[in-house]
DNA sequence: CTTCAAGACTTGAAAGTTAAACTAAATCGG
DNA sequence: CCGATTTAGTTTAACTTTCAAGTCTTGAAG
């Protein structure tokens, strides 16, 4: 740690705008799905996901993979959503270490009433204040720390759903 | 909720984007202050928040606004930091319902050692990834997007500190 | 000068997340 | 085939955050 080159003021107020700018569209996207849907986003984002996979089904370790969870979160998150009624566990045919966790219908049902307020509130959010020029240039930085922060390409962020 | 225009192809690659670039820019920093100082990012921003403030103190209330943080989860924070002495309670003068948030020598000693780390990470994974063109026109498409989440500015994004 | 709403916190319990330890099943190298 | 690893997943406890309620000022109205 040699001369720890410090911000100038330039890129003081981009750090402090991203840091506001992702919060603050989390907490959008958290209340919205909260306060109609009555669940957080992660746990959105795993029966969106589910609802997607052939089967609406994948085992644990492929959900925890495409939803960014860890296992241990990810147990528990569908132990809530099995609770509920939305996802059902079932034990791999070939692999019994493996666990699949499948969108049931009541659970497919929830997705669907939930999603159209959840893609408009992020319309609203992030698209409507942008113009089109702005929203691809942005996401051509996006890309740029994307590749910085996950040279693998671990994350799932070829075209997909919301 | 008529007719919910759902998102095109380029807007799901960005809306992707922003996700992923959010949480793993947020983890990078939050591991490598958990590893580096014991402690979450938020608790670093309270100390920050509070170095810089005239007296190295704010009323809590205060303290809250410029870290984002409900009343409550402030005071279950600072909980924890009194408990480590970094951070001390005292009475408000005139106004006894206030608590004021002081900064002790120790908490700022932490806050020195910590912060040098915590800037590199930031310049390593959001800086060093950008040219200058490209952080200025980001820091534009941020400002837009914050403009449309925050109107009345309550976020405190004038140049300050990290 | 009382009353009473609003303001500034704190608390306790519940929900969610993380970290570390643990079980069980599959695979790999002799 | 057999022991050592690796892989898949769960569990427990600690910790952070949220939610709802509760306390103690202040300030404003009557």
């Amino acid at each position: 740690m040699t001369e720890p080159r410090w911000l100038d003021a330039d890129e003081q107020e981009t750090w402090r705008a991203f840091l506001w700018t992702s919060r603050l569209l989390n907490e959008a996207l958290d209340r919205q799905l909260q306060r109609d849907s009555g669940m957080p986003h992660a746990y959105y984002m795993i029966l969106a996901m589910l609802s997607e996979s052939p089967g609406r089904a994948l085992t644990m370790s492929e959900l925890a993979e495409v939803v960014h969870s860890s296992p241990s979160r990810l147990s528990h998150a569908v132990n809530r959503l099995e609770e509920a009624g939305w996802v059902r566990r079932t034990k791999h045919a070939t692999d019994r270490r493996a666990t699949i966790a499948e969108l049931t219908d009541e659970g497919y049902a929830v997705l669907v009433e939930a999603a159209p307020g959840h893609v408009a509130e992020v319309r609203r959010r992030l698209f409507d204040p942008l113009t089109r020029e702005q929203m691809l240039e942005f996401r051509e930085t996006l890309h740029a720390l994307l590749e910085a922060l996950d040279p693998d390409h671990t994350a799932p962020c070829a075209p997909d759903s919301s």
